[in-house]
Parts: C-alpha cells; structure tokens; sequence
DNA sequence: AGAAAAATTTAACAAATGATAAAAAACGAT
DNA sequence: ATCGTTTTTTATCATTTGTTAAATTTTTCT
C-alpha cells in the first residue's frame, strides 16, 4: 500500500499540505526479524508498513504480552516515544521481510505545530489508533477464549497463516497450548 | 477540577485559543446513575467531569463489560460518536451525583479546522486517551486477577470507596463472585 | 532429500475462575 | 429506627485455563 492511499486513509488531508508531508517519508527495507521498536529506547522515528507485518508486544517476568498485530498500511510506532518522548512499554518486531515508509518524530511535530491541515491528520491518526485500542480491549475482555479466537480470525482472516501459534495465543491473552487445545475442539 | 486545569493537564494552549475554547463549554449538573451516553445513539456532545465520577461499559448478551473509570479531569465521551460519527458501543452512567462541563462534538471541531492551536490540543487528548487505552489493555493481559486487582487499587486507591464491587469485577473481566473469593484471599 | 530446529499437538494433572444458591452485611427510603 | 433492597461473602461443584512433558508435524537449512 503506498504513502499516499495510507495517509488518505487515515484523514483526506488538502493536496499541498499532503505533499509536504509526504515528501518527509523515506522508504526503507528490512528484514524478517528485525526488532524496529525497543520498549527500552526514545524511539526517534514513525513506520507505514508498505508491505509486510508486524507485531507489537511487552516483555514481562513472566513472558510477553503481544499487544497488536500490524499489516499493510498499519503504523510501527512508539507510543510512549511518539506522545511523550519517553522510553516506553512496546518492542515491535517484524514477522516477514519488509517495505516501510519512515519518517522522524521530530519532523512530524514541526510540521503539527506549522500547518493546521497536518494537525488535522495528525489528530485523526491518533483518534483511529484510539477507536481501535478500544476495540482491542473490549473483545479481550469479552467471552470465553475460543470465542476470542474465532472473533480474531474473522477479522483478520489471513493472520493465521502469517503468524505462529504462540504470538496469536500470547494476543489472546492464554498460553500457545492451550490455544492449540482449543483449536483442536472446534474441528 | 475547573475547565481550565482540565484543558492544560492536556496540553497547554495559549492563551488567545484557550479563552476561545473554554467560552464554548456549558456547565451541567446530572444526578447519580444518570446515562449519559447511549451506545445507540451518535452523542453531540462531550463532557469533562469537574466533580464525580463516571463508568463507561459496553452491553453484550451475557452481561456487560466495564471499560473504564473516570474520575475528577476526565472524559465522558462516546469515541465512535466523535470521532465517527457513528452511534457507538459504549454506555457512561454517572456512579455519584457530578459536575460536568460540555460542548458540541461540532463545535470542537469547527474549532478544531479553524485554529491550529487547538487543532493540536485536539491531537494531545486523542494520544492521551490512545496511551490510556493502550495501558489498560497491557494491564489487563498481564497476569491473574489478584494481581490486576491490586494494581488496580495501587493505580486508583479511591475507587473501592466509590464503586461497586461487581463494576470492579467487570472491569477486571471477572465475575463479581470471584472478586469476593480474591478479596478474602488476599487479607 | 535429509538432518536439525522450530512449531504444534496431545495428554495428565493442578490451579484459577465460572455458575448457582444461600447467608450475611451494608445501604436507603420512609 | 426499621423494613426492604442491594451488595458482598461464603460454599459447592463444574468448566476453563495453566503447567509440564513428550510425541508429532512442519519448517528451515545444507
């Protein structure tokens, strides 16, 4: 998906201000396994995933908890970074090879505080990521875990054969066995 | 906590915008356990609470599902209504008799394309509201629920005194008999 | 293709939580 | 103050999920 259709689909935003912005991206590759976002670190820069997925997650004593998944047109980002320029709470890593647009903190914040139709999407950004970490906590809050399960796979159909067992099981907030147990009972 | 506090904990807004902003809010008053958002409805208005205390919930066929607490400074809002448009999922019931301020989901936003200033106060308070989010479903992934329970308390140590058990139960995503069981294990 | 590594399944038992019901305690309206 | 209502606790049993370990399947690398 490119910069353009991603931007667009956060927020129309007016054609000279869209290319201000857009002409701040550089595009970047990298590969599978690549940790792009470390929870111990002031992450300096924002991702567009152009291609590719990723996964957002917290290390813990006891493991992690995998927080969301990202595919096409999704963002890679820092939040406690992007709002509060602190080290934060999320480590983001890919699970396939990568095409991602990039841009820096720093620049996106100039250009928030110089052009009002940039704020706008800006405001319109955080207000969709707002809507769907919402959505988040409600369905993992909601139901027995197989219903989590089949919730999760109608909505991200293709997920499954993306990414392992484990990273979806940690999502759903069970172990990998016992999702795999659960799996076994729907057949 | 008086509007102006409210808007700056936000975001600090100069002060020619802050006056424009703050000149469009009403104060209101709405007894205890009085609904205030409707989940099928699309609300024109938001609210911040001055003085009380509010719960936001979600209805589904087995019961319901808390969502959050909001106390002195915070929000009541319907996300999917402001930020959609659209009729939305949550419920907010007042839990004591409150003080809030209001204004029009419009008015905010013809302020919000008129006055870069405010349009990026707009931009503060959705990221707030996004790392809120984000925390409490971390929160409530981690651990049991004895665990989410005291860092509950640790987190809101006022609650207890002013909710209900089983509003408490439902946050945490357990059922209120289980939370008495917790209790009585804990002491 | 074949060996090694990783992911998934299966199984058995333990621990946590759900469901239901009844008792006790706290709260509210008159 | 007291009666009636609501909330909380306690108890029992059923269900779900966790833990551990081993077996099986799939993937990866050469």
């Amino acid at each position: 998906m490119d910069i353009d259709k991603i931007l667009d689909k956060i927020y129309p935003i007016r054609t000279l201000s869209k290319l201000k912005l857009i002409e701040c991206f550089k595009e970047v590759r990298h590969p599978k396994n690549h940790v792009i976002i470390h929870s111990d670190k002031v992450e300096k820069d924002v991702y567009f995933i152009k291609k590719g997925i990723a996964r957002t997650f917290s290390d813990f004593l006891d493991g992690e908890v995998t927080i969301a998944f990202g595919e096409e047109g999704d963002t890679i980002i820092s939040l406690k970074s992007y709002i509060l320029n602190q080290s934060g709470y999320e480590n983001i890593e890919l699970l396939e090879d990568c095409e991602l647009y990039k841009i820096s903190v720093a620049k996106l914040q100039d250009l928030f505080s110089t052009d009002i139709h940039i704020a706008n999407w800006g405001r319109k950004f955080a207000e969709q990521e707002l809507i769907k970490a919402e959505q988040r906590f409600i369905s993992n809050q909601l139901g027995t875990a197989t219903e989590r399960y089949l919730e999760l796979l109608k909505k991200h159909p293709t997920l499954l054969q993306r990414v392992s067992l484990g990273l979806i099981a940690s999502y759903l907030g069970i172990t990998q066995v016992s999702l795999s147990r659960i799996r076994a009972n729907i057949k």
